[in-house]
This record gives C-alpha cells, sequence and structure tokens, in this order.
RNA sequence: CGGGGCGUAGCGCAGUCCGGUAGCGCACUACCUUGGGGUGGUAGGGGUCGCGGGUUCAAAUCCCGCCGUCCCGACCA
C-alpha cells in the first residue's frame, strides 16, 4: 500500500478495477444484508437519466405504465410448468405475516409475469381491449448464489413490459420493436454498441417460446447480456385463462410479450467506458455534465470568483445544460480527482486569471485541457458533448470489433483465440453437440446470442460467440423470426 | 453442497511461525498553513483482535469447536 489513492489498473485485475470505480465514484455500497447492494445517490442518478429517457421511448410507442403486488402467491407460479421450474432455485419466499403461519408461502417477485397475467385475465374480454401494452418499474428479487454489485444482487431494480396482442405476429413485431428500441437505448444515450438476435433454446427464458437479448461486450472481454425481449407464445395466457373474443366471435387466447432491463446497465456503463481514473459517463446520461470548480488564493478573490461561478453557471443552465459548481474549501486538485472519479463529461476551471480574461479552462474527461472565451460558452459545450458522446460509441465499437474474431477455420482456432482474448467469436460449430460441449469445457464460452444479419460477416452467415456452420445457423435462425 | 483463502478502528492492512503495554496508512475532529492537479504541520477521538471453550503467571498469537465472509465450480436480468 506504498500509495492507498492508487486505482487498480483495468489491466491487472479488472475485478478489483470495477469495484475501486464503483467506490470511488460513490455509485453503491455493500449492505448488511448479503448479495443486496445499496445504491448511493451518484449511481440513483444515473439510473434515474435512464429511466426517464427509457420511459420516454416506451410511451412514445403506446406503452403505460402500472404497478403490480410484490408479493405473489407460489401457486401462481406453478401454473407455468418451465417458467416454475426455472425460477424455483433463486425464490425467496414469506411463509409468515402478522405472526402466523400462512396457509399459503408468498413469494418475493423474481419477475411478474403470473402475477400481471392474473390481471390481464380479469381486463381482457374482447379483441377491442386488444393490444393491452403495459410496463412496470419495480424491484425484484433473485436468490442468486453469487453476487456483484450492478451485475447480479440478491434485488435489482429494473423495468418490465408485459403486452398482450391478438395475433402472433403482432406479438412478435412487439417483441423485436422493443429489441430494437433497447438496441437504441444503449447505443444512442449508453454509448455502448449491443449485438442483437435470439437466444438458443437452451438460453432462452423460462415460460418463453423465444428470447432475443441485446449483448455487449466490456473492456475485460467478457460478454454482458444487456437486455433481453421475450415471445412468450400463448403459454401464459393459457396457464392464466387469459382469452378474448375474436372478430369473428370465436374464443383464443392472447399472444404475449415481456422485456426488461435492469440496474445492471449501470454496471455495463462502467465497464464499457471506464478507465484506470474512475468512472466515464456519457454526457447524455450525466447527472452533471459539467462542474465549475471556482478557484482562488485570497478572500476577496473568492467572493470574486464565486459570483462569476454562478453567473456563468446560470447562462449554462439557461442553455440546457445539466451544470454543478463545487464551491468546498479544498485544494482544487482534490475537486478534480473526484470529480474524475465520478466520470463528469467537463470541468470548468474558473478563477482570477480566467475571469480577468473573460474565458474558462475547459478540461474533458477523456483529456485535453483548453481555455476558451466566455462567449458562446453554451454552444461550444453542446458541441462538446455531442463529440464525447459519439467519441465514446466509436471507441467501444472499435474496441468489440478489435476483440472479436469471425469464421475461425477450425476449431482449434476458436479455442486457442477465445482462450488467449475472450471477446466475441462469430462461427459456426453449434449443432453439433459434441463440439459445443468440448468448446465450453475448455473456454467457458457460451453462445450468446445468434446474431442479426447486419452484425454477421459479409462473407458468411455466422452467429455470435461462438457458433457453427452457416447451414446450421441458418436453420436456427429462420426457426427465430 | 464440494475445493481454497481471510476474519485485528469506518476502509485497507501489519503483528500470529517464536505467547509478554493494541499498531500503521487512509478517512474522521479541532486549529494553523496552503490554494491553477491529491498542501504541509500540530493535537485528538475511535478496538470486548469474529464467537465459545481449553492450555498458561500471561493468549490477537498455541489447541479444540462453532460462526461469518470472499474466491473457484453448479445458477444467473
Amino acid at each position: 500500500m506504498a500509495d492507498s489513492k492508487a486505482l487498480t489498473t483495468r489491466e491487472a485485475d479488472f475485478s478489483a478495477w470495477y469495484n475501486e470505480v464503483i467506490m470511488r465514484a460513490e455509485l453503491a455500497d455493500y449492505s448488511p444484508v448479503r448479495g443486496c447492494m445499496v445504491i448511493r445517490p451518484n449511481g440513483y442518478a444515473i439510473w434515474e437519466q435512464m429511466q426517464q429517457a427509457l420511459d420516454r421511448m416506451f410511451k412514445d410507442t403506446g406503452h403505460q405504465n402500472a404497478y403490480f403486488p410484490l408479493f405473489i402467491p407460489q401457486s401462481f407460479l406453478s401454473k407455468e410448468a418451465e417458467h416454475v421450474e426455472g425460477f424455483a432455485p433463486e425464490l425467496a419466499v414469506v411463509t409468515h405475516g402478522g405472526g402466523k403461519e400462512l396457509e399459503e408461502p408468498l413469494v418475493v417477485r423474481p419477475t411478474s409475469e403470473t402475477i400481471i397475467y392474473a390481471m390481464f385475465s380479469k381486463w381482457i374480454q374482447s379483441y377491442r381491449d386488444l393490444p393491452l401494452l403495459i410496463n412496470q418499474w419495480a424491484n425484484v428479487v433473485r436468490w442468486e448464489l453469487r453476487t456483484r454489485l450492478f451485475l447480479r444482487t440478491t434485488e435489482f431494480l429494473w423495468q418490465e413490459g408485459h403486452t398482450a396482442h391478438a395475433t402472433e405476429a403482432e406479438a412478435q413485431d412487439e417483441t423485436l420493436q422493443i429489441l430494437n428500441l433497447y438496441r437504441r437505448f444503449m447505443e444512442d444515450w449508453m454509448a455502448m454498441p449491443v449485438v442483437t438476435g435470439p437466444k438458443t433454446d437452451s438460453e432462452k427464458f423460462a415460460g418463453a417460446i423465444r428470447t432475443y437479448s441485446c449483448e455487449a461486450l466490456m473492456q475485460d472481454n467478457r460478454a454482458l447480456q444487456a437486455g433481453t425481449s421475450h415471445a412468450l407464445g400463448q403459454n401464459f395466457a393459457k396457464a392464466f385463462d387469459v382469452t378474448f373474443q375474436t372478430a369473428e366471435g370465436g374464443l383464443d387466447h392472447v399472444w404475449s410479450t415481456s422485456w426488461g432491463v435492469s440496474t445492471r446497465l449501470v454496471g455495463g456503463l462502467i465497464m464499457t467506458h471506464g478507465d484506470d481514473v474512475g468512472m466515464v459517463c456519457p454526457p447524455r446520461l450525466a447527472q452533471w455534465q459539467v462542474v465549475i470548480i471556482p478557484i482562488w488564493r485570497k478572500e476577496e478573490e473568492r467572493d470574486q470568483t464565486f459570483a462569476a461561478a454562478i453567473s456563468l453557471m446560470g447562462e449554462l443552465r439557461a442553455a440546457g445544460i445539466r451544470v454543478t459548481a463545487d464551491y468546498r474549501d479544498m485544494k482544487p486538485g482534490a475537486k478534480y480527482y473526484e470529480w474524475e472519479a465520478r466520470g463528469t463529461p467537463f470541468r470548468i476551471e474558473l478563477g482570477p486569471r480566467d475571469i480577468a480574461a473573460s474565458s474558462v479552462m475547459l478540461a474533458r474527461r477523456l483529456g485535453g485541457k483548453e481555455s476558451l472565451p466566455m462567449a458562446g460558452l453554451g454552444d461550444r459545450l453542446k458541441t462538446e458533448m455531442d463529440t464525447m458522446q459519439q467519441g465514446l460509441l466509436d471507441q467501444a465499437r472499435a474496441r468489440r470489433e478489435a476483440a472479436s474474431l469471425r469464421n475461425p477455420a477450425s476449431k482449434e482456432e476458436f479455442i486457442a483465440f477465445i482462450e488467449k482474448n475472450g471477446g466475441f467469436v462469430y462461427a459456426g460449430f453449434c449443432g453439433d453437440p459434441a463440439v459445443e460441449q468440448e468448446i465450453k469445457e475448455q473456454t467457458k464460452a457460451t453462445i450468446r446470442c445468434l446474431p442479426d444479419p447486419e452484425f454477421r460477416s459479409k462473407t458468411a452467415p455466422t452467429t455470435c460467440i461462438w457458433t457453427g456452420r452457416p447451414a446450421v445457423v441458418e436453420a436456427l435462425w429462420a426457426r427465430a423470426y
């Protein structure tokens, strides 16, 4: 511990680096309850920005928010066979209430399909009630064996959409519309490029007929499942008797979908953009896009500087920039380190020299410091933010491509690449269980998804993070759409 | 549940082999100093050394038991 202020580098120990970034940026903390996370104000602010952006996108596509109970009767889970089988091992169960043992235990929701479809069956009578497009912002609990801050915690915050449709085609459109919405959010707001596509049967959601996911590649070259969208077919409709009268006068079960993203996205943001100084937050999701650091030597200078900072802050806020100022009595350098660790995109240093020259010193989180005239600063900052937002996306995409292998010539090349680099391998070995098993055992690689066409190699159709002969991929892919 | 590591101040750790006054860094409190990249100084607060038992004049240290926690495997938004 020669220098307790030095951050572990990503290169040296990614996991330790990740935890240190979270602690330094004061994003989250461990709680007294094992596996549960306390989200601190800085971390929650990022989640709030995400919520606002996503919520707007949901509303724009006709979805409405609602809220359903935290407790679900245990018997509800059992109504869908695959669903209960998938979630049983990770349920938290309430057996006592009001000092008495309950007649029927209540599970704390691991996801809300069951309670929501129980309600849908009361709400839906006619094809005129469809589609029913509902979203819920909520917390859920899954008793995972091993946890990591933001990425896999016992309790987490998320958004879960649940929709019911009259036809399979319409439900399928919804599933893909949301997948695309997620992708746009992750790329445009988080500057986190993703590969989209259907999951294999073994990886799909418990109870779904098809699962689509957004897969991102982190800086340790490991994949992160950032969001999922499920086509549930009529499975839950049949289990919960969600029927409607068709336009033709018949009776049918609805076709439903469900989809969600969680606070895991905050973890993804850290692992995508963070550097050896700490967090890097894309401007569009930053609580504070700009922080003003007043600098002074003497009392009279302080008053003058504070006044200038307040005035500048007012101007920038009027221009629609999220800006704050740090008036604390600390050395400027100490403040710089703190705001950099938090990931604040831009810092404005404002001292007597700048005020005299009607200029400011602008420092970018990604590096580079220059003196700019105070006039027109708002417009300049907006340009800077656009540049940074785009730069982060480009950088992340370039990193992903550098860590991707397309069309390995042999199983051996595939295994060697994964073992050496990790990353995404677009290849085609799935369909041969023996080879799949061998790769899994030797490399711990798994099939993330069967990439949508645009992500596949131009020379040959492939799948993401391992797969096989194009023909096999084509067959799986055809079945998924 | 299998294999391994660790429990000492809020955090990170030394001390344990070889028993003898409870330590260090960061953080915190007060004052002074400093202020365009973590300023320096002085003083200070904070511990049943994970829990229980045993050996001993004497246990953070040795012995036995228990508990907690972290990492690796099975699970995973």
